[in-house]
RNA sequence: GGGCGAUUAGCUCAGCGGGAGAGCGCUCGCUUCACACGCGAGAGGUCACUGGUUCAAUCCCAGUAUCGCCCACCA
């Protein structure tokens, strides 16, 4: 006997171990269906789930497991990323605790470092996914730093510096000066704060006492100006073209120059140009010719180019002085408030430098055309469609792609440099020096790039590295292209624009037919989560105190394909209530021995709440699988709900009821054969969802059947659906008769009072089944039903037992008389609203007749149903008037 | 500056060219032999605003307002 309430922390480990010990989550090469593929996302090795994953990892194992039911050979590909900056700050935080910094360690020692904590502390996203009821197939886990995968790094690497698609370059890049290295354009957040623009006066060469005025937000950068650009159509400034400005403070002569670049209507209409500390200004700088003179240092202090004044000063506090100066020199005009963008690096939360390093670049310019192609044909769809724009956007406007990075943890570049500074691109230091040794004529030392790749340059082989590339391997056969990627809109750039590129051009097809973008999640306030805000809700601790399945039914039925998902609390609670209304379920029907039958032929059934509720249970069955497929995981959610709580519940098992303790045994049989039947189709399609307490129920249900539920097929329903009309008002009709039933069991002739309060009902316990919870039940079924169909016989039958409802209802004193009378006049009003409202469209229609007859039909017999229900409800007021 | 999204019941959100929906909350009544994490009955909404298209608009179009997100090198 199950007891009154589920306990989901007994069953979820439990069942989650036999599971994965038993070989479930595996797919198969060997297996004759068609291969459906998911790539996991790897998640980064440091983190920890938060809700967004549980978001993200939900819906995948949805998809998963349905197919895995349906009709597929389902691989939902895992692993973690080394997630370079993040993991190497988190090793060197925990080494600072030690008063150890990595430079004190050494490149070697540091890595070995990062790898020992990895082996302690990497597999806690790992567990926290098992945690939540993934179903990956583990066995094929694998690592971005894994053996494998370097090579492949290495190979793409090698192979697009070959085809000229990645070179090395200085150029200015984004510079953290806290961690010392660059960072990619996306890595980069522009925070919106009001600075200031201060205003200084360069002395004209030769003409004492003119001056050019320019404004600048960073005051420090003069000391790196080799120019002034002013527009070639400024007349203001025609006569100074050619000229030079001597840089104070510094001494230098610095041309004035025309360009289009300078725009009259801003500032002063001259601006200064830095080539090294600007892109703009580097553009600008490359077409005069002007020199790049940096004066920054790693860590954006100022450097020896400049004035032993400033010399190592931070940049803001030679920003002081350097204000401070030109005040005292008389060359300050003035300072005003200046709404700006300054870019800080995500990671660190520093201000980011434009700094002019030798950096590797991908020419993703090249690498994007194939990818951007590849949406607009079709081969891979966005759903929702709209953000194929953002992709478009972005792809058409992409930027040179910087992927080294000055940090000691990642894919080491395969390039060594010769003695000479000549390059020499390589899968192996081996063969590098082959290379040079061929290139020198004699072998020489050659020194390794110190710098690794970006960690996104990984991740964007993911979909066909992990499954052995450049191996040509069973899995990268049968699981190359993926079926759907599932991820949020804030990776599109970072991952799946990359993931197109590489995919494209290595494998010659895209890595996956669909991407299906998900909401972020927000609290309920709309707000991000994050720690310092302190409303982040953790999805374990979601798990602990409300089960496993309702977490994942909650964010199952909020992934409506809007932008954000808004969490709250008291929705999980619901549907956690759910979990245990299908456990009560089960539980009732163990109570009235309601046992699977082997050989039970749901198309068999004769009764008619049986052959209704099968009907009903194969079109919610078909509904869920229909919007699973097409990721509308609310509509399934909804459907399994719905279905299973105010179909089964509240109307199946409560007819049920009078059948189960009636006498006639071959109506009981069959009733109880179907109601496991539907019970078990309830957790056939809420597995994918609820993938513990279904599991838990079937093999309670019945401990010898021949598979775990995740093993269960999911069964094909054709037949079985769209019960035609007369079906169900078939059902009513007999619904009607037990009614009469009820009346004529205890007595009560048509015309009399019927007690239905329940502590008056003194009739057969027969009579008792269906009381006035069955009446009012039936009165809401039957106003649902009207209008009827054209058969007058069952039409006129259920009319009159409706109208004698209405009439019952208050007579039973179920119903206060007053209060009854004023819903009845309020819905007398309603009805008079409607078909004031009806009338005129009507007429409109009328007058025109543009619209369809079908639909001019439909009003008409709308109109008619509205007056005769008015009718119907006066006259219902006028007996109780009477009475 | 460019782009996108949102605005529907007290709250969180679905829906969508022809009858306003769910969960939670609220009110009233129920220790009914599955379930009080329950059962039944209710209250509550000019579907942001203004125009337009249409026989018909919460839904399509244009504009306005408010909120939010993304992108962008603005001295």
């Amino acid at each position: 006997m199950l007891e009154k309430t589920y306990n989901p922390a007994e069953v979820e480990e439990k069942l989650y171990g036999e599971w994965e010990e038993s070989g479930a989550f595996a797919a198969d090469t060997q297996s004759n269906k068609a291969p459906y593929t998911i790539m996991m996302p790897p998640p980064n090795v440091t983190g920890s789930l938060h809700i967004g994953h549980a978001l993200t990892f939900t819906l995948q194992d949805v998809l998963i497991r349905y197919r895995r039911m349906k009709d597929r050979d389902a691989l939902w590909q895992p692993g973690t990323d080394h997630a370079g900056i993040a993991t190497q700050m988190v090793v060197e935080r925990q080494l600072a605790e030690q008063g150890i910094h990595r430079r004190d360690l050494g490149r070697e020692k540091f890595v070995e470092k990062v790898w020992e904590w990895k082996a302690e502390s990497g597999g806690t996203i790992i567990r926290q996914l098992r945690r939540l009821g993934a179903s990956p197939d583990w066995e094929k886990e694998r690592f971005t730093l894994d053996e494998g995968l370097s090579k492949a790094v290495a190979k793409v690497f090698v192979q697009l510096y070959k085809e000229g698609l990645i070179y090395r370059d200085k150029r200015l890049v984004n510079w953290d000066p806290k961690l010392h290295t660059a960072i990619s354009d996306l890595e980069v957040e522009q925070r919106e704060t009001t600075g200031k623009m201060w205003y200084f006066k360069y002395p004209v060469e030769g003409q004492d006492g003119t001056f050019i005025t320019i404004g600048t937000t960073r005051p420090e950068t003069m000391l790196g100006d080799t120019g002034i650009a002013v527009h070639p159509e400024d007349e203001r400034y025609t006569d100074l073209v050619g000229k030079n400005c001597i840089l104070p403070l510094v001494g230098r002569a610095i041309p004035i120059v025309a360009d289009e670049y300078a725009d009259p209507e801003k500032g002063t209409g001259a601006v200064k140009i830095t080539p090294a500390h600007d892109f703009n200004d580097f553009e600008v700088g490359n077409r005069h010719d002007f020199a790049r003179v940096n004066v920054l240092d790693e860590n954006a202090a100022i450097n020896d180019e400049a004035p032993e004044k400033y010399r190592g000063m931070d940049r803001f506090d030679a920003r002081k002085a350097i204000v401070a100066d030109m005040e005292e020199l008389g060359l300050l005009e003035k300072i005003e408030d200046n709404a700006m963008v300054i870019p800080y690096g995500d990671r660190s939360g520093v201000v980011v430098e434009p700094w002019l390093t030798d950096q590797w670049f991908a020419d993703a310019k090249t690498l994007a055309k194939p990818a951007i192609e590849a949406v607009e044909t079709g081969k891979t769809k966005f759903v929702p469609k709209q953000w194929e724009n953002t992709y478009f956007e972005w792809m058409r406007n992409i930027q040179p792609w910087c992927v080294s990075r000055q940090l000691w943890w990642g894919h080491r570049i395969p390039a060594w440099f010769g003695p000479d500074g000549e390059i020499f691109v390589e899968e192996t230091e081996a063969e590098a020096k082959a290379a040079a040794a061929k290139h020198y004529g004699k072998a020489v030392e050659l020194t390794q790039d110190p710098d690794v790749l970006d960690t996104w340059f990984s991740s964007a082989l993911w979909s066909f590295s992990t499954l052995g590339w450049p191996e040509e391997t069973p899995e990268l056969k049968r699981y190359y292209p993926g079926d759907v990627l599932v991820t949020g809109f804030d990776i599109i750039f970072f991952w799946v624009a990359r993931m197109m590129m590489m995919g494209l051009h290595f494998m010659k097809d895209v890595p996956f037919r669909e991407v299906y973008i998900h909401a972020l999640v927000r609290d309920e306030k709309g707000q991000k989560m994050s720690k310092s805000k302190g409303n982040v809700m953790d999805p374990l601790e979601l798990c602990d105190s409300y089960g496993t399945d309702s977490v994942r039914f909650t964010l199952a039925a909020m992934a409506a394909q809007g932008r954000d998902i808004k969490l709250s609390e008291s929705r999980i609670a619901g549907y956690r209530n759910f979990v245990t209304k299908i456990w009560n379920a089960a539980r009732f029907c163990e109570m009235n021995e309601c046992r699977p039958r082997a050989t039970f032929d749901p198309k068999s059934v004769t009764t008619t709440l049986n052959r209704w509720i099968v009907a009903k249970a194969a079109e919610s069955g078909n509904g869920v699988a229909a919007a699973i497929e097409a990721y509308r995981f609310n509509e399934a959610a909804e459907a399994l709900y719905h279905f299973t709580w105010h179909t089964f519940c509240d109307w199946f098992l409560e007819f049920a009821k009078p059948v189960f303790q009636g006498n006639d045994e071959a109506a009981k049989a069959e009733t109880r054969a179907t109601a496991a039947w539907v019970l078990d189709q309830i957790l056939i399609f809420g597995q994918p969802i609820m993938p513990f307490v279904t599991e838990e129920l079937w093999r309670h249900i019945d401990e010898n059947r021949g598979s775990a539920l995740i093993n269960a097929e999911w069964p094909d329903y054709s037949g079985l659906a769209a019960p035609d009309a007369e079906a169900e008002m078939d059902w009513v009709v007999d619904l009607i008769s037990v009614i009469r039933s009820v009346r004529a069991e205890m007595n009560v002739p048509p015309s009399a009072k019927l007690d239905l309060s329940v502590k008056g009902a003194q009739g057969a316990d027969e009579a008792r089944l269906k009381t006035h919870e069955a009446l009012i039940l039936a009165n809401a079924r039957l106003e649902s039903i009207a209008p009827v169909g054209d058969d007058a016989d069952v039409s006129g039958a259920i009319q009159a037992v409706a109208g004698s409802l209405t009439l019952l209802l208050p007579l039973a004193g179920v119903i206060d008389l007053d209060q009854e009378r004023a819903r009845l006049k309020k819905e007398i009003a309603k009805l008079d609203g409607e078909i004031g409202k009806i009338e005129k469209k009507l007429s409109n229609q009328g007058f025109i007749a543009k619209a369809p007859p079908e639909v001019v039909e439909e009003n008409r017999e709308r109109m008619q149903a509205a007056a005769d229900a008015k009718a119907k409800v006066e006259e219902a007021l006028s007996r109780i008037e009477a009475a």
